[in-house]
DNA sequence: CATGAATGAGGCTTCATTCAT
DNA sequence: GATGAATGAAGCCTCATTCAT
């Protein structure tokens, strides 16, 4: 019913040209908040303040719809992390940069809402098509500064018996289990100790 | 349409008497392959061999079925949990059999299949309640063996900054990265290397 | 609304066995009134006294709902057709026998709706083939009566310039020009003159 | 999508006075390919190179403006219907002219297409109406030839038990027969044979 | 206990029509 | 006059759930 009127107040005043901005805003709260299967077209046409038809005039589907949200937050958090990328930092705080980048920003949008799984498996149709290029570069960082720790003697993951891409990925996968963190907060300090303690134990 | 034949004819075997049983792993099947909301309850009738008004019988609704077939596997977990502590085995050995009696079992009934996220999602709404005292348990387990590791001087947490508590978070943590792996055998790479990078990182 | 509340008191006390005889009568009934296009399948529903879902059990579809009405009326044309061939009337008497079983009943049934028309064209996708045994029956019995005629020296289409076939076919044209008629009386006084004088000018 | 590029191309060197003919006849040209329903006003407004808000500049609706194609096709019949009539020709060959003229162009522009049906059905609320007048002409031409016929003692229908107007409608009748012949050529050979063989019935 | 035919609310989508620019 | 973004009623279909047998 009034699932979102509060969002659609504020939105109205938006100008007309950024229709679809505000469709994709609406509909990304919604499915947030109330999961993709649970949100109608119909409650999204009400949070963006237009009628359904409106919807398909901007979106061939809700598949679509779906898909175009998925699209425009891989874009954010590829920007963020070719920021990271770029950045000069010693190494525990260029991985933290970059592990920030990546996770943060999913997290604060995604993973922070109760229906975080359910958008990342009604995507995942696509998702690899979508998230796939920013995950690679993300990746491609990682492993690369996994590879500048060890020349510069930083690192030795041999002494634990991995390679350095094997060290690459399980560093990725450790961090990637802070995500689960109950709120940001947490996700942080979490984030933070995951890195550390790895770091350390890749030490020469 | 014969989604689950197969498996039908297999079950139909079983008595009469373990009805429920067959339902709920024709129905986990089902979900796993297809995804909660892709399964009908027609399907899981069908798969089960029995008309489906008998799913009404065992099951209120289609997410009490759901939320019996979670309870079902947080016993299972709970079971290997216990198990697992009560082992008398170093610290990683053990670290990694705790690891892998929650991690690893999760991981070959849920996470391993395309529709995982939507899965937990599904059950997000009672998950707390189901596999909280599963976690619960485990989560002590773990903070038990961190802190005996600390009483051994084996680990030293604090050289990190780290509380007791908190660095054995930030472990469980990290080991849940590697549920995300691809494939059960990248999985278990992923998780000893996890767990050897991390405990290297807090020994003293 | 009460479109068709009548016919749905009616049927109501039809067996529950027949009920998708119920609903292609009901249909059909919608159909020739109203046409393709304007009945609703909650039309259908009301009118044969079912739930919407109901009519999703014996049809798949609306437009698989009409094909099995096509279907249906197919067979008894047919079953029309093959009953006349079998009698042993003089020539004129039998091409009546024939031209009402086919065009007769097709007239009472579909043309004399206000959108026989449109009913026609929807099923032009199939109609092909749902008609096409019936109608390729129906045309091979004319052709035979036409060459019987010719070889006891009844017919003599030549003397017109046409082949025995041509004959044929242009009269089956010519007596399907009667289907036009605006009620039934007409439709069989002009059948009746149409074989009379096509006959007449075939005849040596 | 691009359904009636092609012509909208064309037409788009009109100049801005007939837009009104560039639609009717874009128009005419997509329900004969795609019938009524399945031609959108979108389809048409793009066909005709022109808005969409601008078909209702032209027509009130949809109906309407399907309602003006069936009129401006009526008037051309009606033209080409009094032009045979004023022709000077022996009884058949103005038969011939008139059914020509009526069935002819009748079959060129509507019966040809695979919609036809849907066409002359969308129309059957109003056709009486804007076929009526002209169908009216032709029915008194082909009475008064038939009459003629009869008192330059040509024709004879009661000796086949026929009043003289019973004789001309079972004429038309047959001869609106050959309207469902598949193509043009048939289409023609089928009238001429329909009006040789009637008429030589006729004769006296 | 078991069945499966029946239900009907609810979802997605289309498209004729309107209206502010 | 011309535009095309916006509308919203209406249509088709799915599926969790019920209940008479």
């Amino acid at each position: 019913m009034s699932k979102a009127q509060g969002s659609a107040a504020l939105q109205k005043t938006a100008g007309t040209a950024d229709k679809r901005e505000v469709i994709l805003t609406s509909a990304l709260d919604l499915f947030r908040h109330y999961g993709y299967r649970r949100t109608s077209m119909e409650d999204i046409a009400r949070a963006a303040a237009v009628a359904k038809g409106t919807l398909y005039l901007y979106f061939k589907s809700k598949d679509e719809l779906f898909e175009a949200i998925c699209r425009s937050l891989a874009e954010q958090v590829g920007e963020g992390v070719t920021s990271a990328e770029a950045l000069d930092l010693p190494l525990e705080a260029k991985l933290n940069a970059l592990m920030e980048a990546k996770l943060g920003f999913v997290y604060r949008w995604i993973l922070s809402s109760p229906h975080a799984a359910e958008l990342v498996d009604s995507g995942s149709r696509f998702s690899k098509d979508v998230f796939g290029e920013v995950h690679d570069r993300f990746h491609g960082a990682v492993r690369r500064l996994v590879r500048e720790g060890i020349e510069t003697g930083e690192l030795d993951p041999a002494s634990l018996g991995l390679t350095d891409d094997a060290a690459a990925d399980a560093l990725i996968a450790a961090a990637c289990g802070a995500e689960k963190a109950p709120d940001e907060e947490t996700f942080r300090t979490q984030l933070t100790a995951i890195i550390r303690m790895t770091l350390r134990g890749l030490r020469a």
